[in-house]
DNA sequence: CCATGAATTGTTAGCGCTCACAATGACCTC
DNA sequence: GAGGTCATTGTGAGCGCTAACAATTCATGG
């Protein structure tokens, strides 16, 4: 008989109920050893009766324990975060931490700071920042927070402890792939600068470059739109023919427009000029043609970064700058390699 | 100076240093009318000396509120559920309220009522469901919880409070634009049976065909992923030439997908067969051709759902069925449209 | 038959805050 | 100068739970 009172039922209902004290119902909901089965059951039973809730914020208070994570990111619509975003919740989720999020449109020290009051006041025991932009990171390094806080998916050299696909060896598997597959040389087209993950990327492939003895070409950016990758793709069309065959992209969507920019400059992929990509969003196998790119294990990202969050807060880890790096995989598709199914090529 | 003791400051502690009564610092950080500006200014020194911070569980306690919403979602990679995710966090900060996520890999009643528990068990005031299958919606109903629930991105029919877009009139849309730029007959190609919004713009396909006295064609069915769209795309260009010029396509990655199968079949985007899809995903403009969709306004549904869920819980709104629809809008683009610039024929 | 101790249950005191109300004092009016 | 009003501040009682300790019960052995 479920009753609607106005107040929900208190432990004390409950005890009054079944005929014990509130401590007993306490310990029948806390698994505690040393209750006799059939007063458990008794308590079970007025539990279910009533349909009485444990009090959330009255059990936090008395343990101090929110048991709840927060979760700061940005530009969570786009794959990578929201893919980040899904596999911290699971991965906290499974440690028995409710998430809160804040999504912010731009990541600045005024946004990060207010998200960080914000969840500071929403009682988060500790935060994951998703923070790829390397002023946010500066900026998680100098405030002041009551909490642990770890970043994520912050490219290399974070002051702060933080996991992270090591980026740098994505760029060399794609930029090395290009090489070994008869390129000569392989452009660039890189993310923002204020990206650490972005300068990674072109570290990776200029130094790979340099290894192989071949200077680098100009660099263009792009700010990871398709639009953007769409202006840089037409800019690179000027180039087919004066020594431009391959381009290795810094994400899939800016790979989507120069594919696009390209076609429409009436040049093949990868005939032509070959393409590589980064992330494997989920569209990029279908891409025309299928696009050759690096995978990160964004499932991963998530499981170690609450794990290390848990640890700080837990005190095993002491509070210094762990870093934890995770390998990324490349997938070989047609945009690189002419051997392949090529789609694109049979209307012509 | 900041103070590094093992207990973090309490609201009395802070009033000592102030000199004042610990209900005096409650009324400063509660904007209280009534305070002396030197007490004020006295207290707000002492909280930042102390670099004090109001405990979330007690101050939820004492007024009985938390002011955090629970969200459940599924799918959150995907363009929609992402968007929408991130509107609802956007709407529900700005009125003060901090958001809870629950993401689940598949929704089930099990699922479902598991992530209602947890999330009760979090203390969340209310709960938006991102529920697109019919089961979802159904579970939803039937379950008990101490709060109140809306539901969003359900399609039409849901017997709980709900936030939509249109997704028979986007279908119309969709469908009429196909047959008034020539084409005699428009073929689909479904989302899952079970998906409330896939039956709903399958609806709005066909009636606008049988409004327009057209027979419609055999429905094919996919998954929503690019993948299920290839492999129903290569199924529809088989029926080229016997009928086939027009498909409408209920998601823009299964589109994605349809377009590279035809392309692959050497039938060509849009002279000789129209593609029209769904979402208007940020990919969709750089799709080979540049796609034709529908775009739903995710923004829209994440405010009017919070603004729903807020009115149910202040009670501002008698708990009935409130169903809130909101219009999408179509996006023409080079796939239905010869005379727009179709970058993709130019190799040809 | 009582001491012994384990198992089980109850009692009390907070956790840190807000609310309702009481108290104080300054200022004004007649 | 008594009485009233207002602004300002303080006091005490919970909010509903858990932790620590106290009390009770019961079986057991000497």
């Amino acid at each position: 008989m479920t009753q609607s009172q106005l107040r929900p039922p208190t432990m004390a209902d409950v005890a009054r109920q079944a005929g014990v004290s509130h401590q007993t119902v306490s310990r029948v909901l806390g698994d505690h050893p040393n209750v006799r089965d059939e007063t458990r059951a008794k308590v079970l039973r007025a539990i279910e009766e009533m349909g009485y809730r444990r009090n959330f914020s009255a059990r936090a208070l008395a343990t101090r324990r929110t048991r709840t994570l927060g979760v700061v990111a940005s530009n969570t619509t786009l794959y990578g975060p929201a893919s980040t975003l899904f596999a911290l919740e699971e991965a906290a989720r499974a440690e028995g931490y409710l998430v809160s999020t804040v999504s912010l449109r731009r990541l600045t020290v005024e946004t990060l700071s207010e998200a960080l009051d914000r969840l500071s006041e929403g009682g988060v025991e500790g935060v994951i920042a998703i923070a790829p932009q390397r002023s946010a990171v500066e900026a998680l390094a100098e405030l002041r927070h009551p909490f642990p806080v770890v970043a994520v998916g912050t490219g290399s050299g974070a002051q702060i402890p933080s996991v992270n696909v090591d980026q740098n060896l994505g760029a060399r598997l794609a930029t090395g792939h290009l090489l070994a597959t008869g390129h000569r040389r392989v452009w660039h087209l890189a993310g923002p600068e204020d990206w650490q993950e972005a300068a990674d990327r072109a570290d990776g492939w200029r130094a790979t470059l340099e290894e192989a003895d071949i200077e680098p070409p100009m660099l263009l950016r792009g700010d990871w739109s398709p639009l953007s990758g769409y202006r840089a793709g037409q800019e690179l069309a000027g180039w087919v023919g004066r020594g431009l065959t391959a381009v290795f992209v810094a994400n899939d969507q800016m790979a989507l427009g120069v594919l696009r920019a390209l076609r429409e400059a009436g040049v093949r992929t990868p005939q032509d000029v070959a393409v590589a990509g980064f992330d494997d969003i989920p569209e990029s196998e279908f891409f025309a043609p299928p696009l050759t790119t690096v995978r990160q294990d964004f499932a991963a990202v998530g499981k170690q970064g609450i794990a290390l969050l848990l640890d700080l807060i837990e005190g095993r880890t002491p509070c210094g700058t762990s870093q934890v790096s995770i390998e990324p995989q490349l997938v070989v598709r047609a945009s690189t390699f002419p051997y392949l199914p090529q789609p694109g090529a049979a209307p012509g």
